[in-house]
DNA sequence: TAATTCTTTGCAATCGATTGCAATTTAAAA
DNA sequence: TTTTAAATTGCAATCGATTGCAAAGAATTA
């Protein structure tokens, strides 16, 4: 099959008349080893082209050096950044990432946690998918001793380390930006309410309202609108009542905030004069679209980082004094044109 | 540290007073094992939570059922794609996926080969950075006996599977394209020539002009201009010309082109009926710019899966039957606002 | 010169699963 | 009842690297 066996440290300890178990120490630079040894193996090893097994170094040292990382789709510009963010701050302390994507699969989302647990991955990572249930594969990660790290879309009930954004006061900045901003009937699209990051941002949008005293109407509020057509679909309904609204918070994503605005326009509604439109995200287009769409930034890379580095500083606790902690990531308001009706640059 | 030490078919193996070997056997529903016993192991498996150790079982068998796959930048769009499509396709086949990205990096490149090549896997999936320099990184994966398949930015003197794009006839049919439209002066916006896959859309640029004798002006081909300042930039320079282009080739990147448009509008020049712009990718937001931007769609995903689906079926033949073979996936020219001022919808 | 300490190296077990081959048990055939 | 074949199971080596412990050699001290 493979062309030729692999150099392994028996053929370079044959060759320089040692034992294997100076080699690897030679090759480890670890322990006293005679530097004219040392030399000698390094030497030999760079000769033969010899290339560490890491499969045989892990099994014996019961690591893996690898983080697992799980998510609703890679190809998500959050997803990707965060993964970004996690590869560039691991790759430097020699870890290496296994990616694996949900689909929003629940049955899926199992397999990947199986697979990542048979793989001994160090830690994993994961944003869950939405299709919800209970977390029992969860739960079993953490009894098999692996660091679990959930991050954005988490279950917590679990008592793990998370690493999330502060959503409801960021969906509550948003809403009470669009009040300032003179808007009367702020609508929301929300989404799939088992997930806790969907519930807060409506939860933002409440406590907006409440404390500007406005009141909460429910035919304002439309279900589970998160793609750009189903945000498009609610738009229309939304902007066809007898009292439309004049501003739509699409808490779902940038994509659904899209299907608001090309509806708007379709329909001859300006943007932001009549119906002010803010998103979530911070998409590369929203800041190219006209008029330019007021959104979230979450700080994916970064989230990404923090998530790594939360691995490393707690690698080192033994599995008694781990505790359930949460990082809570600020995101940031990027007010644009799509909201802006008051102040002009 | 791991707070119990997990199940393995030796406690399996204890627990019902057989040999270690049975359970391997049974749990694989292998061999001829009798069904009482292959039964009695898989419910005590179950009982104690057994979970194989990959570590262990790929170490013995000399595979890693892994792809180790090589980017230069994890959450860019179109890698991202391939990605995506690369993993929804092995994770069929159990197959896993290790991701690293080279940053466009020569050196964090090498390393990551070596990375990878350590970890046994099966499979180097790579698209090289754009710095450049010499492959010898990359022939010692062939050296390995490890699968080497380069897509997108490939080095064409390496004799390995490929997978890439008709670039060069893609880019000739979008300048025709422009040329059709009835544009006389189409620039160009070309990416670092040591890659072949930004030559081959200089080819098809020159090789269009050359079809519809047109000349070859090099004053309108602007170098390196790969990112939305770079395009703006050398926008700027190319409308300030005595004699500016009537349209824009960014074959680099729709990022390019979206500078192209924000410097045209900018400067009050009218798209498409003043400058024609043509960008490369596809990438979500050309769709709603305005006026929306013609570019090429490269078929990423398809183009993951191709990827995988050619690595399982020339897994089984062994080395010396390895033939060095390219797959091309034609990609398409959507044509958009930005380049239509005949056609009216 | 003998005793003691420090360096350096090797032996052999270990990580957990797989597999060729031999051994045992059971069933079928003579 | 004996012989032969088939079905199961176990033994032990193996994959490649690591590491505790002992041994050998070199250097230092008494």
């Amino acid at each position: 099959m493979k062309p030729k066996k692999r150099t392994t440290i028996y053929d370079i300890a044959e060759k320089l008349n040692i034992a294997a178990s100076s080699v690897s120490r030679a090759l480890n630079n670890n322990s006293i080893i005679n530097e004219e040894t040392r030399r000698l193996v390094h030497a030999t090893a760079a000769e033969l082209n010899y290339k560490v097994n890491t499969l045989a170094s892990n099994l014996r040292k019961g690591e893996s050096k690898t983080i697992g990382v799980i998510v609703p789709r890679i190809n998500q510009n959050f997803f990707s950044n965060v993964i970004a963010g996690i590869e560039e701050a691991s790759y430097k302390k020699g870890y290496n990432l296994i990616i694996c994507q949900s689909n929003e699969l629940r049955e899926k989302e199992i397999q990947c946690v199986n697979t990542l647990i048979n793989q001994h991955v160090d830690c994993i990572v994961i944003s869950v998918s939405a299709e919800g249930g209970d977390y029992a594969h969860l739960q079993s990660v953490i009894d098999s001793g692996i660091q679990l790290i959930q991050f954005d879309r988490v279950a917590k009930e679990l008592e793990t380390l998370k690493v999330i954004n502060d959503t409801e006061q960021i969906s509550m900045k948003a809403v009470s930006h669009m009040i300032e901003q003179g808007y009367k009937r702020i609508a929301l699209l929300e989404g799939p309410q088992n997930l806790d990051i969907f519930k807060q941002r409506k939860e933002g949008y409440l406590k907006a309202l409440k404390k500007h005293h406005m009141p909460v109407n429910d035919e304002l509020i439309v279900e589970n609108a998160w793609t750009k057509e189903l945000g498009a679909e609610g738009t229309k309904r939304l902007l066809n009542l007898p009292q439309p609204p004049d501003a739509i918070f699409a808490s779902t994503s940038d994509f659904s905030a899209l299907g608001v605005l090309e509806v708007a326009l379709a329909m001859g509604i300006k943007v932001p004069s009549e119906l002010g439109i803010c998103g979530y995200s911070n998409e590369a287009f929203t800041e190219i679209t006209s008029p330019s769409i007021t959104t979230i930034d979450q700080f994916s890379i970064d989230m990404g980082k923090t998530i790594a580095e939360l691995f490393f500083k707690e690698m080192g606790k033994d599995a008694s004094s781990r505790k359930p902690k949460t990082i809570r990531i600020k995101p940031s308001l990027i007010i644009r044109a799509s909201t802006n009706r008051k102040d002009k640059k």
